[in-house]
DNA sequence: GGACTGACAGATTTCAATATCTGTCAGCCG
DNA sequence: CGGCTGACAGATATTGAAATCTGTCAGTCC
């Protein structure tokens, strides 16, 4: 009856029933019901459930690597321009996890069932600092003779307000202090700073 | 018989208890069974099982407390003697890990137990870092309005290298280069460095 | 009389039987 | 033929009954 099934419409289908479901409760089983199809039918188009869920993850993380894409001010300083980014950033998933905490939690446990999707995940967001700390470069804002080691650092340096093992702490009233000073201090570093010995030799 | 039974002798038993069974198995009547006494009589020295491993996890931190106490080398710029110190914050918890694994993670769940621990350990080890950061503003190396709030947000940079959470990338094999970039990034904040608006007002 | 015991109630954990799920594949149906 | 079904084996999850543990307290013993 109807349409073929598609890998788009699994797709779909999976983000409703984890959705409805939750992670821990979301069956390959339960995709088939929702498309009015048996499980073996999923099977065809994707060779294991991990696939299926990496799948969607991962169609998830590009809509939100989307809405990240830095936007250069006329106005702002790089500098101004990188802490407004972080901040996003930290917003972003600030606000997800108390607004939806749900489907937040949800797409939480998916990233870390598997290895390859934060991986892709932090390549992808260490980019986008290193675009904005190019920029700072060409301007003479920033100093650094490595910008990918440099955006890494920086990356690392504000784990605690975008890595989800810190989720907890996003609730503390003083948050926000402590991310203006965290910011602020590596803002401050990026205007002079060598990286000791990058991956890179003489 | 034998003599009267104390709290020490209850807290050393505890940790035995401990190292043997590990925090999931260990129970009030295994540590009354070594001590040779009933269960009954612990609970006259400790009210409840959190408060006792609640102190034998306070008496482990102050011995790791004590050995972090920083080191003012004449030789050494403060800028030197802080990395030093976090390099050594960060050997101890990455040597703990990979050497006497059982040890570090029951005493990682013991800490995590309670809301008070944490805060106190965090509290100190700031502190310690405040005392580095001090010695820098004195000499001029370092410049801040605003010493604790920049030493917390030290900490908050470099939480990757030493918070429990991040425990399985210790292992990553550029951890080290990702340490030296962070720390290094933080150190020349510090060399210019105005906290944005701290706790208190103008 | 003051430290200790041991039996007890309620809460938590363990364990094994049962049910469900994942992934495969021979066969069906258009 | 090519996508789909549904029955199946092994792996995983659920459940509830039994065992253990925590925290209390009346009573024992020096």
């Amino acid at each position: 009856m109807a349409e073929a099934l598609t890998s788009e419409a699994i797709l779909a289908a999976t983000e409703e029933v984890l959705r409805r479901y939750g992670p821990a409760k979301a069956t390959v089983v339960d995709v088939a019901k929702a498309l009015g199809v048996s499980h073996g039918s999923v099977y065809r188009h994707f060779a294991t459930k991990a696939a299926l869920r990496e799948a969607v993850t991962r169609r998830w993380l590009d809509a939100v690597h989307e809405q990240m894409t830095p936007r250069f001010d006329q106005g702002l300083t790089v500098g101004e321009t990188l802490k407004t980014w972080l901040q996003q950033l930290f917003d972003k998933k600030r606000h997800g996890h108390t607004e939806d905490p749900e489907l937040f939690a949800t797409f939480q446990v998916l990233v870390k069932e598997s290895k390859a999707i934060p991986e892709y995940h932090i390549r992808h967001m260490v980019g986008l600092v290193a675009r904005i700390i190019s920029a700072g470069v060409e301007t003479q804002e920033f100093v650094t003779d490595d910008v990918a080691a440099t955006a890494k650092a920086v990356w690392d340096a504000t784990e605690k307000f975008h890595h989800p093992a810190h989720a907890q702490e996003w609730g503390d009233p003083h948050i926000q202090d402590a991310f203006d000073a965290v910011v602020s201090l590596v803002i401050a570093g990026l205007r002079y700073n060598r990286t000791p010995s990058a991956a890179g030799d003489a």
